[in-house]
DNA sequence: TTGTAAGCGTTATCAG
DNA sequence: CTGATAACGCTTACAA
């Protein structure tokens, strides 16, 4: 590799050059960013006139060395194939990096399998590995993790490693509790009572019971509720178009469905009409989860469950930062409700 | 703000403590890991060894500000709602984050309105602003832009401060040829062509005519390819689904629909059943275009046109570096084919 | 081939 | 409240 020519120094305003211009030191220029209230106001005024008249910022690296604070914040995005990109990680990302840069914080992705270098070893998959790097690299304060999962090796990772870490999703009972979730069971719940009061009586599920924490709440909050509210639940032995149909043909047939995600009441869109009947309050209702662009696209719409993302991104950046600054890390997790958003398919 | 404790460097393994631990000077190191041609195999090996055994990595912020290379890449995610997000992003994301990875390379997610401090003046929502900052902090090597627009104001300003960059989506004749993008006329062409094997002569279109340059380049492919091979093409006036039924009922009733986008395709299936017809080859065949996971879901499956994203962010991270280290920018930009993947609804 | 000295731009310490 | 001095951890000349 000819490593000949220096790179050319963009523009690179310094505080030095700032410090000039205003007729002070660079101390003073340092400290009107940083402790402004400890410089006279006409100086801060001129400072500040300099700085903006230079467009100057702070070499973040320079800041960071000398600091310690990085600013930035990691999130270990979820290995999907791009095919069947994980529907959360696009609009969470985006509420993620402005509640980071409502807090001056940037968003630094990462994702698995990522060697700095040439080596693609075994493991080179393991989110673990990708963490070490990145905290070992001293590029961030702290972590989001997302898509937590029943005992996930990454939780007892971080806690080991001593990384400042919040995670979208709840973790277990012996493992820090420095998560922030939606209440899956609770908006699962409204959803059965929505359509109880539609008067309702004979409900489907949609979903699977596997190990996704998500899902695995949203059918017990599912269950619950019918159970409390005498309704008959039945639930379908696959998330899929064949089982939906069987549960019409059968003896118990469902008035309304719930789906665990908008995708699944696609599948039940499809079932209801290949017998021949109608989504929709008078025919069969059906509910889904997430709130997608898919949902308005549908006819009839959608009813679905909105995810507060914004909030959830907030939560998850205050209590990270909580961290960083070296307060006491939260005793307890933050559940946050989700809203119902009821439309022509069930309403 | 009481700032007292100053913050524990977490582990923080120096240079230093592995040229001790290694029996060189802390120069050697430096070398074994930037230039190892230069360092003796022996040497080498045991510089290698004490580096595993410490969990050394650089600190690179200091790697930074010494070496001006910031080994991160900004992307400017564009400006969705949360809850309506381009579902391009999250696949895309996912391949870039892979690509930069591969090249030794983060990516930093930033986004209009974030500004560092408390001044949420007007503008702030100017990408150009969240540009400024950035490269005035020197946080990225350089900036990879998608969803160009015509006469994108974001490409002139890029241009004129200097910062590495290239688009996912072709610039204006007048503005730098940084681009990789894919062939949206080539792969809407393709789609013609794929209906036209299956004996159709007229088919529809239903997609937007306005100013989204991938939305008109799909639009300009139907037609001309349409044209080329004697078909009767009909646009729907509008990408919704009581134009189509209005074309299903029309003289010139179309016997397949080419889709701009997956989410429209789902308004034809609807305007198809609603009249009473059925999807498929047999029936009216219809296409989308991205090949999201809706597709799958669709009965009949949809037929659609797959979109390289890996190797759309690998050029594009390629591109980028290459004029990260001074070499001279593409004089032209790179088009990338895309790949139609027919299912059941057209085949 | 290896070690020495300097400095990247910033912030913290401590005199004035 | 301001100005000099040192140090953060690393890489790049240059000398040995």
């Amino acid at each position: 590799m000819p490593e000949g020519t220096r790179r050319p120094r963009r523009g690179a305003t310094t505080i030095e050059e700032v410090a000039r211009a205003a007729g002070v030191s660079r101390q003073t220029v340092s400290n009107a960013l940083n402790a402004p209230q400890r410089v006279r106001p006409d100086t801060l005024e001129r400072v500040t006139a300099a700085i903006r008249e230079l467009g100057y910022q702070p070499d973040q690296s320079a800041r960071s060395l000398r600091s310690g604070a990085r600013r930035t914040i990691g999130y270990l995005a979820p290995v999907d194939d791009p095919f069947d990109p994980n529907p959360l990680m696009a609009g969470f990302l985006e509420a993620l990096v402005d509640a980071a840069g409502a807090q001056g914080q940037r968003v630094l992705l990462f994702r698995p399998g990522q060697g700095g270098g040439r080596d693609a070893g075994p493991g080179a998959a393991d989110p673990r590995a990708a963490i070490d790097e990145l905290v070992a690299a001293r590029q961030v304060d702290g972590l989001v993790l997302a898509d937590v999962l029943h005992d996930d090796p990454r939780i007892g990772h971080v806690a080991r490693v001593g990384v400042p870490f919040v995670t979208f999703g709840r973790t277990g009972p012996g493992e820090p509790q420095h998560w922030v979730d939606i209440a899956n069971d609770a908006a699962m719940a409204a959803v059965v009572r929505h359509l109880a009061a539609l008067g309702h009586r004979r409900i489907g599920y949609v979903g699977r019971a596997g190990e996704l924490p998500w899902m695995a709440a949203r059918r017990a909050g599912f269950l619950a509720e019918a159970g409390r509210l005498g309704l008959s639940a039945v639930e379908a032995v696959r998330p899929d178009v064949a089982a939906v149909r069987e549960l019409l043909r059968g003896p118990e047939r469902p008035t309304a469905f719930a789906a665990a995600s908008d995708l699944l009441a696609l599948d039940v869109y499809e079932a209801v009409r290949a017998e021949g009947l109608v989504v929709g309050p008078a025919g069969v209702a059906v509910t889904g989860f997430h709130d997608t662009p898919l949902c308005r696209h549908l006819h009839p719409a959608l009813t679905s469950v909105r995810l507060p993302l914004r909030a959830i991104a907030a939560a998850l950046v205050g209590r990270l930062l909580d961290q960083v600054r070296g307060e006491a890390p939260p005793a307890a997790g933050l559940e946050l409700p989700a809203e119902l958003v009821v439309r022509a398919s069930s309403g």
